[in-house]
DNA sequence: GTCTTCATGTAAGCCGTTACATGATTAA
DNA sequence: TTAATCATGTAACGGCTTACATGAAGAC
C-alpha cells in the first residue's frame, strides 16, 4: 500500500529552513499555512519521532532552567526524501465539499436561501481574516520568499471573493421571495 | 467520539429521489457529484448494508435472469436522518492543498515554472472536462433541479477559470527568464 | 470468443481526529 | 493565584483507500 501521509514533508520543509522544536513546527503552521494546510494538533510529535528513528532529522535535547526543548534538523537523507516529492507530480485530492453536497439535494427557495446565507457568512469571515493576514505579511521586512507568500495568499482572498460573489449573485436569483 | 462519516448522506439523498442499487447510485455519484464529492469504489455497498440494518432504508432483493439486483429505497428514519444532517451547520473541511504546500517551500524561479506548468496543466484539462459535462447538462430536458445543478457547476467553472488566470499570470510575472 | 459493463462485495492497513494527560513558565 | 501559553506527548477509534475477488450479460 503506497503511503500517502504528506505530514512528513510539511515537517521535512519547515526544517530545510533550519533548525526548530516541534512546538515552532505546529505554531508556525497555525500562522502561515492554516488555510491551505492544517495538521491536526497531536500529528506533529509522533511523525517528528519517526522521521529521527528513520535518519531523516536529528534530534538534540536542551534545557531551559526544567522545561525541555527537543531541537530537531534535517539531514541528508531528509533532504532528498523532501526533494523527491516535491519534484514528484502533485496528486488531487478527492473532492469532499459539504455545501455542495447539500446544494446538490436542494429543493425548494426556502432551503436555499438559508444554505446561501449561511455559507456567505462564513465566507465573509473567513475573507476578514485572510485580509488581516495580509496586512501583518505586508509589513514584514522583505525576505526571501515573501512576495511568493503574499501571492498564494492573495490567490486564496481571490477564491474567495469569487465565492462571495457568486454566493450574493445566488441569492438574489434564485432565493428572492 | 462524534462519527463525521458523509457517506451516508450522500446516499441517503439519492435515495430521497427514489428506490436504486447500489450500482446505480456509485454510477450517479460518478457522472454527477464527483466534481464535489467523490466516493471511493468500495465505500457504497457497506454502507447500504449498515444503513439496512440501522433501518434507515429497505432493500428487496430482484433477479433478472440469474443476475441479482438490491434495490434500496428510503425508510422514514432515514428521511429524518437526511434532513437532520441537511439542517445542520456545514462543517468545512480541513484544508489540504498539496500544490500550495510546494508553493510554499518554493526556493527559486525555476522550481516554481515548473510547478505552476504542471498545475496549469491539469486545471485545463479539468476545466475541459467540467464544460463538456455542463453541455451534457444543457441539453438534457429540464428536470425540477436542472438550473440549480447547472448553477454548482459553473460555480466550479468559474472558479477553475479563475485558478487558470492566476497561474497564466504567475508565469509570466514571476517566472520569467 | 473476448472485452466491457453490470453488479456486488471483503480485507488490510494506513491515516487522521478527538480526547486525554502532564508539567513548566510568564503575564495579569 | 489563576489563566494563558509554552512544551510534549499517548490511546482509541473511526474513516478511507487500495488491492483483491467473483460472476453474469451484452456488445463487437
Amino acid at each position: 500500500m503506497k503511503p500517502t501521509n504528506k505530514t512528513r514533508y510539511a515537517i521535512l520543509g519547515i526544517l530545510s529552513d533550519g533548525p526548530t522544536t516541534g512546538y515552532e513546527i505546529k505554531s508556525l503552521m497555525g500562522r502561515s499555512t492554516s488555510y491551505f494546510w492544517r495538521e491536526s494538533d497531536s500529528t506533529i510529535y509522533p511523525t517528528l519521532k519517526i522521521l529521527a528513528k528513520e535518519g531523516k532529522v536529528l534530534s538534540e535535547t536542551l534545557y531551559v532552567g526544567k522545561k525541555k526543548k527537543e531541537m530537531f534538523s534535517i539531514t541528508k537523507a531528509g533532504q532528498s526524501e523532501f526533494k523527491a516529492w516535491f519534484n514528484s507530480p502533485t496528486g488531487s485530492e478527492t473532492p469532499r465539499n459539504e455545501f455542495l453536497l447539500k446544494l446538490f439535494f436542494v429543493t425548494n427557495q426556502e432551503e436555499m436561501s438559508r444554505l446561501f446565507q449561511e455559507r456567505l457568512e462564513k465566507a465573509e469571515k473567513t475573507y476578514q481574516e485572510y485580509k488581516s493576514i495580509e496586512d501583518r505579511l505586508e509589513k514584514l521586512d522583505d525576505y526571501p520568499r515573501k512576495a511568493i507568500r503574499l501571492l498564494s495568499l492573495r490567490y486564496g482572498i481571490s477564491q474567495l471573493t469569487l465565492e462571495i460573489t457568486w454566493l450574493k449573485e445566488g441569492i438574489l436569483k434564485y432565493a428572492h421571495r
